[in-house]
DNA sequence: ATCATTTATCGTATATTTGCGATATAAGAT
DNA sequence: ATCTTATATCGCAAATATACGATAAATGAT
């Protein structure tokens, strides 16, 4: 690749982007999940939900923290993760905004 | 790697997580952006408007395409890409069903 | 102080993604 | 038939993602 060019498209563009890449993985989907099950932000059983080992998991957990989708305070032995609704809801209504902006230029069928 | 681990996972969160993976990048949104703002797909000028090579340009296209996203008709020197709406439709009531779902279950913040 | 438990991080292997130039392909124009 | 134009595909290089085992770190229990 050698060169990055997402730098070069909108922040807006870059960040929906960065949302999506995300939740791109079945992994993340299911740790938000489990995540959104528990009201108890208790997470430690997260790891035998999965399929997964626990330095895979820890590192998925990693990524959703990373974007931001997830918060979670490191406890010791035990860590305590929960959905971060503000973003999720915030990164929603901008996927949603898109959508409606890319539907109402197009109304005909041309393919 | 070694092994992929994706497929025990369920289908819907497959099915979900390549639907962001096709939204993980700037250049793809931003593709998705100008179909969207020509009501006729005569497409060919795309690759003028992104920051990206022509060849690479193809890939994103190919890879939307892949996903469902976009519908073409290669019609020999010139092509016609546009966004299949039921596709784009269906992944986003997914994606807001999913929402729905994790927020329902989570009134309380936790951490 | 040592042990057990839980989670994060490191190191590593492999797969996938991103990007480009070069080339192939396909059709219209001359 | 050849040239031009537009797009796809191939081959390659570099970056990133995925996954795991081993190890570190941090805390509670003994």
């Amino acid at each position: 690749m050698a060169v990055h060019k997402k730098e070069e498209f909108t922040r807006k563009e870059q960040d929906l982007a960065n949302f999506a890449k995300a939740m791109a993985h079945p992994a993340r989907i299911a740790i938000l999940k489990v995540l959104a099950l528990r009201n108890e932000c208790i997470c430690g059983e997260i790891v035998g939900l999965l399929p997964l080992a626990q330095s895979t998991v820890s590192q998925h957990l990693k990524e959703l923290k990373n974007a931001g989708l997830i918060s979670g305070s490191i406890d010791g032995p035990r860590s305590c993760y929960c959905i971060n609704w503000n973003a999720f809801e915030k990164f929603n209504s901008e996927f949603n905004s898109l959508f409606a902006n890319l539907k109402v230029k197009n109304e005909k069928a041309c393919c």
